[in-house]
Order: structure tokens, then sequence, then C-alpha cells
DNA sequence: GCAATAATTTAACGATCGATCGATTAAATA
DNA sequence: TATTTAATCGATCGATCGTTAAATTATTGC
């Protein structure tokens, strides 16, 4: 047998790329051999190599592609909401809050593979996809500014509140599962109202003190 | 050659757990090799399986002593603040993350290694490593529950707070760099500001609600 | 000083890894 | 229909993987 019936590349490179994020997300990258993808995919390990030059580039396609998804979603969400662009920067951080919640709930195995495998990637694709990532970290830093900027946000380290933020709300993918106890909307909800309260000090301190000395 | 001049078995040992946190969390489990750990260490690969039984046994050993230290740890810091025990919930919950925020950032290899390398457990090693993780997660729990019910706290979900605060602090590790522009004291302070606000919510607001529909 | 034990070496086993080669066949093109 | 191109297979290469066996040497206890 060579070339199967009914056989179509873009088709092929599409289920290799689901069935790759798939085992990534549960095995890990180094873990996930190209023999066990193909096998996924109901595939001889060969073919693989017609669709992609090599595991590496596989992976970085993968990542590449979220980043590119992320970015493009955000930017399609603003475009819906005309609004948006003339809100105030409160509306702004709550609607990137849900956006980001919603976004990374909704393709868990994505946003998984693109914290835990920044490592496997080569040194060219790091940098490619890291700028990706600043290029996203930003859009919440330009948001927190403003607020700073019109007085409406407390916030003393815009860096520092920005990777907080990130890293609260991405790391939800670790523990929510759908069909849980809570739904969906309802994470979104607690997580969204606690990034205002990060943002926002409404007894009106400015700077985050440390208020007594322990330990 | 055989045995080494000077060669001592608890020091080995030793020396082989502090390259494998490196080198484990510098490449990943999986891509570590026990060769390259040996090269590291400085023996041959064979002389790591009189320490340690298989590659995994290193990885649980890794593992559950980081966390056990850690439990260990907030004990002990209870025990040197005696007041601890009797303080408000917002003492206690100050206290709890500027702990957690000192101890992650002093062990930056651990921590990355405790949470990245969850999935590359045995199932009897990941059980018995959540177990831990859980127990510290409960310590977390019970002040948020405390300070709720005293009415310090305005919480509406406790187990999601505690994942946001654990997941936002722990995050820590992935940008912090000794030696930055900020201090490893002035990123205490700052995330600690931030959980406090996590917490309370000064105009006494009792629930999180959504306060305008976006998107 | 001699036996027992602990620590490490050299050497190697079987398995699996990513990747490649040429052959083969389906689909597209003319 | 003849030719080209795309897609896949079967087989395999060399390297590396975790792990083990047996031999060798240092240390310890009597």
């Amino acid at each position: 047998m060579a070339r199967t019936i009914g056989s179509n590349g873009e088709e092929t490179a599409a289920r290799i790329r689901a069935c790759a994020l798939e085992l990534i997300a549960r095995q890990g990258f180094e873990a996930m051999s190209m023999r066990g993808l193909a096998a996924a995919v109901g595939v001889q390990s060969a073919a693989l190599y017609h669709h992609f030059a090599t595991k590496q580039a596989l992976l970085a396609d993968l990542m590449m592609s979220h980043m590119r998804d992320l970015l493009a979603a955000w930017q399609k969400a603003c475009a819906d909401n005309m609004a948006e662009q003339n809100a105030t920067a409160s509306h702004r951080l709550d609607a990137f809050a849900r956006f980001h919640i919603r976004y990374h709930i909704s393709r868990p195995q994505e946003v998984f593979i693109a914290y835990m495998e920044l490592r496997s990637l080569s040194p060219a694709h790091y940098n490619a996809v890291s700028e990706l990532r600043r290029d996203y970290e930003n859009l919440l830093k330009a948001i927190l500014q403003d607020g700073v900027d019109d007085g409406s946000f407390q916030i003393d380290e815009i860096h520092v509140t920005a990777m907080a933020i990130l890293a609260m709300l991405t790391g939800i993918t670790t523990w929510y599962r759908p069909g849980g106890r809570l739904s969906a909307s309802a994470v979104e909800m607690q997580y969204a109202a606690m990034v205002r309260r990060m943002a926002v000090d409404e007894i009106g301190e400015p700077l985050p003190v440390q208020r007594h000395a322990k330990q």
C-alpha cells in the first residue's frame, strides 16, 4: 500500500495537529513519540514528515498558531464591540479578563501546551512565540496604564500586576473541568470580580504598602 | 577504577539531587537523560542506581521532599510566631502570602518542577504528591473560611479564590529573577497587597456580581 | 590486618527514539 | 488517456534511552 483512498493533505495535517495537541497535553512534548502520534492519527510515522519537517517544527506550528489565534480573537472581540475603544479602563479590563477566561477555558489543550512546552522550543522558535506572548501581555498592560492615568486604578507596579493577573487567569486550566460543580460562566464571573479587585482599591489607597510587620 | 577515594553515599546522593533539580528545571524530566545527569554529577550513570532505584523514583523523591519541606516550613513559621494562632484572618492571610512568596522565590527550581512535572509521575506517586498539595491548599482555604466566618473577608467561592491566589503567587517564579529591577521583598509586598485585595472588598460588597453585561 | 560492606566502575542489553529512503499508489492536470 | 504531482507505506539507519550485571576498589568494623 502507498497513498490511501480518499487521502487528503490538508485534512491529514489537521488530524495530525489535533492528535498532537491531545497527546502533548496529556504526556508532554518530549514524552510523545512520533510513532505514537502516527498511531493516533492512523498513519505510518513516515507520513508525518510529509506535513511537518521535524517534531520541533510541529510543536512550533502548534504554539505559533495558538498565539496568533489568541491575538486575532481579541482583535475580533474588540471589533465586534465598537464601543470598546471608548469604554472606561474598568470596562475594558473587565472585558479583557472575561475574554481571556472564556478563550482559555474553551481551548485547555492549546493553553496548557503554550505554557508548559515553552522550554521544548528551539531558541529561534522560543523567541518568535515569546514575541507574540509579549504582544498579548502588552494589551493588558495598556489597559492597566490607562486606568492608572485616569485615576480609576490604584496600581503600583503595572508589570507585576499584569503578570499576577495573567498567571491567576491562566491557572484556571489546571483545575477547571467542564461538567464540574461550577459552570464556565460562574468561573468567569468569579475571576472577573477578582481581577477588578486587584486593580481597584475602593478606599482609595494609592500604594499597596505593608500594613504590619510580620515574621 | 571502582569506588573512588573519599566517596560518600550521603554526599553523592545530595549532589545527584541538586544536579537533577537543575537539569529537570532547565530541560524537563523527560528530556533529562540519566547519562546527562551522571555527567553533571561527575559520575558514571550506573552509579545513580545505587542511590535511586529508577529515574521515576528520583523524581518522586524530589517532589515529595519539596512538598514535605514546604509544609514543615509553614509549620515552623507558625511555631516561631506563636501569636499567629490567635491573629486575625487578615493577618494570617498576609502571613501565608508572604511565606509562600518568600519560600517559592528562594527555591525556584523545586517549585517549577513541582508544578510542571506532576504529569511525569506514576499514578501512585502522583496521588501521594497530590495529597500533600491538597494539605497545603487546605491551609489557605482554612484561613479564607475563617475570614468569611468572622466577616472580615468578602469571598463567594473559597475554592476558586484559593486556586486563584496560589496560581498568582506561584506564577512569580515564571518571571522573577534575582538581581532584576525589583527586589524580592518589593515583589513580596506587591503580591501580598494583591492577595489582600482579593479577599477584602472595602466597600463591603459581599458577593462579586456582574456589574455590567459585556460582549 | 582481615573480612564485610558500601560505592563506583566498565561494559553491555534490549528497546525505542527521530528521521530518512525508495517504492507505490491516488489524485490532479493536460 | 498519459503524465505529473501529492500522499503514504514498509523498512531501516544510527543514536540514545533506562537499566542491569559483574568486577573492582575504598571504607568500616572487629
